[in-house]
DNA sequence: ATCACAAACTGGAATAATTCCGATATGGCG
DNA sequence: CGCCATATCGGAATTATTCCAGTTTGTGAT
């Protein structure tokens, strides 16, 4: 597994020379310690809030584009709904449920091979985002 | 393959019960023309207009979204950027290239098999997207 | 320790894709 | 031919995200 924990996260900030500060700490805190939920913008603002008072969305903002842009955390983005972010940085699917908007994540036994993608296309591929829609255990129980 | 033409759109129009409008109609022979494109619904208005003089950008959503939630097309989301839309609508990746914003699509030979997952995760996949970001061969070549 | 400077932070204003709304028009069935 | 659910229209509203200009702060070198 290719989950990044904290130290994990800290210690790429300082390999990229990106500086350590109050801010960027708390929201890694509020990303290590909301990773099951794939946390949106404001959610981590809130949760950072809680551990350095002094956070501006702004902030939380940049920096999440920055640790995305990183290779830190996958972005996953998405139409009219904000958003949200996944310390599971390596190749897997993430399963989207329709109804209630959970986001999980699924191991994939082999990935697609980006090799075979780039003998045959020329293309080199650097990031994977792999979604698939549609509706989860706790939901297809329920009526309505 | 499964890349629908404009007949093939028309038809299932119908089968869904959605009317046939001379909007419509422009808006799939936009979709059509444009398909390798993958176009936005700009595009799609400006080349929708050409054809049928009154259609308004209200429209171009509108029926890009019922179109996408009927799955005669598939959505593809972006951050920042506006969404677009790809006439292929078997699993296949899409590979997004992050200089021009070229999207290509790739042929998978064997899908992941959702049965697989249904069985493992209890989750029913009604729709797969999959995006390798990367750079294509074009931007490859070519210096800075 | 202290300095200097690039990098990071801030809050408010700006942006832009998309949706919403209320009114009007129209396709397709009986 | 007429009805009515559905589609269309244009403009206003929404909202996540970015931009900006000024201030603060980590960090490496002195």
């Amino acid at each position: 597994m290719a989950i990044n924990d904290k130290k994990d996260l800290i210690s790429q900030l300082k390999e990229k020379g990106l500086k350590i500060t109050p801010q960027r700490l708390a929201i890694i805190e509020a990303l290590v310690s909301n990773c099951d939920n794939h946390p949106g913008a404001t959610l981590i603002f809130k949760e950072a809030r809680k551990k350095a008072k002094s956070v501006s969305l702004s902030t939380v903002y940049a920096t999440l584009k920055d640790f995305s842009e990183n290779g830190l955390i996958k972005q996953l983005e998405f139409d009219r709904m904000e958003n949200r972010y996944d310390l599971n940085i390596s190749d897997h699917v993430n399963l989207i449920c329709k109804r209630c908007g959970k986001i999980m994540d699924y191991h994939i036994p082999e990935a697609l091979e980006s090799r075979d993608i780039a003998r045959k296309s020329g293309f080199i591929v650097t990031d994977t985002r792999m979604e698939f829609h549609g509706y989860c255990r706790d939901c297809l129980k329920q009526p309505d």
